[in-house]
DNA sequence: CACGCGATTGACAGCGCTGACACATCCTTT
DNA sequence: AAAGGATGTGTCAGCGCTGTCAATCGCGTG
């Protein structure tokens, strides 16, 4: 009810519960052996106060900090929705997120990583691409034992937790939406070496692609890097080689709407004259036309699943459980648009 | 060189450079009164043990968090492009952000504002739109005595800084673009209404069709809440609206999108028979064709403005300047190939 | 009824740092 | 040469909490 003036501490609300200050601090924290009246007691005096612990002084002397911190290196819609998703569970267990931009071509990168996490003390750190596989990073979290969560990482660690999503079959079930549509010669737009999504996406398309027989020109696979703009240069190329492809599967709904943007600027109908997939869900498969088919990314559960993680790790102290835990999220296609039978083929 | 094995302490610091704790603190807090020699010494075994103080300490000891708070209600493009640019501030000057998702419907809102400022003793915070105008927010950060800064609010809190665009003198750029290539009946689509942005981007329009003796046609004045969803629906009703107008004036880019993508599906030759413009100049607005015309947003500038008004506050202890600082930057037009002359004039 | 054991609670030190204040130096000034 | 004033440095307590360990309570057992 009544706000407290001055934040309250602890000895105040041990003073009002009849109690010595310790007993509020197992309250708090939530140990067992408190007795349930005492509890009750305690726990009313914390309402009364409206008491809120101090948690430099929680860090201090319980050698915590309650922060998780969550790397990246380019910001944007991923990354916002990954920090929303995390933030929340974060929450839910009392714990705050440190977003920290790291630039992986930096030389002192090494540094600032350790500078934060023994400064900060963080609790457990997030990694997301192209992060989760920068070797500095990781052996600086390593040495400081600070529990690491990689997202997506071309190469897992061994002894650090991943979380990755099963772009392989995803991918393996967009091409062979273009292939039921009638497409034999299909492009590819690949995203960058740098992320293990580049190499599985691409392998789901091979996949299906061989398993019908179809051969994939090689002038017909080229690199976007995940952006838009690389993915404009790169689609003019392919849609300049001909014979013209009918389809072209972008690594990423960006590249995707490059395609698409160079599709139009040659007066091709689309997606009559040229079918374009994408990947992610990003904002932009809604917000052009046509339409992106794609793949949904669950980022906000993968972003969960990574804090609860560092979550559940805690207590255990002792390293991972063995098997170290890899979870992997399968991905949903989502059908709009951009798909047509080739007009050839009418 | 050497890696301390265990993270040193101040103590161990002040033994190696031969001097006491306290005048290692008084370097590390950069304090004057430190002869020259003294200080080289004592930053030479810093360096040496490389040394990293302990942030829960000193915030325990010295009544400090080093946390800055950014609270914010959507995550998108354009938080994660704030974020970016207060972060960066705030590291030179040795705090760390907090980024904060706040459900600005949230019954206990106020709750959740108190938990964190209160917990984590955050030194200032900043809030984007529409928290900016949130009234318990703005309370509670009131009764804390935490120092906020607002961006582009509705309305100026008197005893609290803000950051803000000209957005006025830029919709009066951009609408003057659109008259200029011989538009006369223009559509306009308002954004959300509790956002200052919506009011200043149709004041502007609202001058120059004035200026140049236009009448608005209140039909063609719709609000399209800054989604992209809603700016579908409004801009058909717009393009319903007879005669059609020649041009549309979206109050940000994610809208404008949206009535190209109408324009599309209508069959409308783009911008030959429809010119569109937007307002962010947000990553969509290259990446859809034609590309749109539209003001940018230094998103960036404006968050280091704003950590920098917190930076620069916490010395004084007492208040804000007066007056209180209220920086507003001028926006700049990028034009691009969404506007033409309209059809019919030619 | 004394004893033992688990469940509860409290006393106390101390986490790593900084504020307040005391002390020591080194100049100036008259 | 003594007093006054900067300047530089150290001592010490304590920030608000938790870990450790000891004390106390409740109660079944022999």
């Amino acid at each position: 009810m009544g706000p407290g003036r001055e934040s309250a501490t602890i000895e105040r609300v041990a003073d009002r519960a009849g109690v010595s200050s310790k007993t509020v601090s197992r309250v708090i924290n939530n140990e067992r052996s408190v007795r349930a009246e005492t509890r009750t007691r305690v726990l009313e005096a914390i309402k009364q106060l409206d008491y809120q612990p101090n948690l430099n002084a929680r860090g201090l002397a319980g050698d915590r900090s309650f922060l998780v911190g969550l790397f990246y290196d380019k910001p944007g819609d991923y990354l916002s929705e990954f920090q929303t998703g995390a933030v929340q569970r974060c929450r839910e267990a009392g714990l705050h997120l440190m977003v920290e931009p790291l630039e992986v071509a930096s030389a002192d990168i090494a540094r600032d990583v350790s500078a934060l996490i023994r400064q900060l003390r963080l609790e457990g750190v997030i990694l997301v691409p192209p992060l989760s596989d920068h070797a500095l990073v990781r052996d600086t979290l390593a040495a400081a034992a600070i529990p690491a969560v990689h997202i997506a990482p071309l190469h897992a660690p061994a002894d650090s937790p991943s979380v990755d999503t099963d772009d392989r079959a995803a991918a393996r079930k967009l091409t062979a939406q273009l292939i039921g549509h009638g497409h034999r010669r299909i492009a590819f737009m690949l995203g960058r070496p740098d992320h293990r999504a580049t190499e599985q996406r691409y392998r789901g398309f091979a996949d299906v692609m061989h398993a019908h027989g179809l051969a994939i020109d090689p002038r017909l696979v080229q690199t976007g890097n995940f952006e838009f703009t690389d993915g404009l240069e790169c689609a003019r190329r392919l849609l300049e080689t001909p014979p013209r492809p009918t389809a072209i599967f972008a690594s990423n709904d960006d590249m995707a709407a490059a395609a698409v943007s160079v599709g139009r600027q040659m007066g091709l109908a689309l997606p009559q004259q040229l079918s374009i997939v994408g990947f992610d869900d990003a904002p932009v498969a809604t917000m052009i036309w046509p339409q992106l088919s794609t793949v949904r990314q669950p980022v906000r559960a993968i972003a969960r699943i990574a804090a609860d993680l560092i979550i559940q790790h805690r207590p255990h102290q002792h390293g991972w459980p063995r098997p170290v835990p890899r979870p992997r999220l399968d991905l949903e296609l989502v059908l709009r648009g951009s798909i047509a039978p080739p007009a050839a083929a009418l």
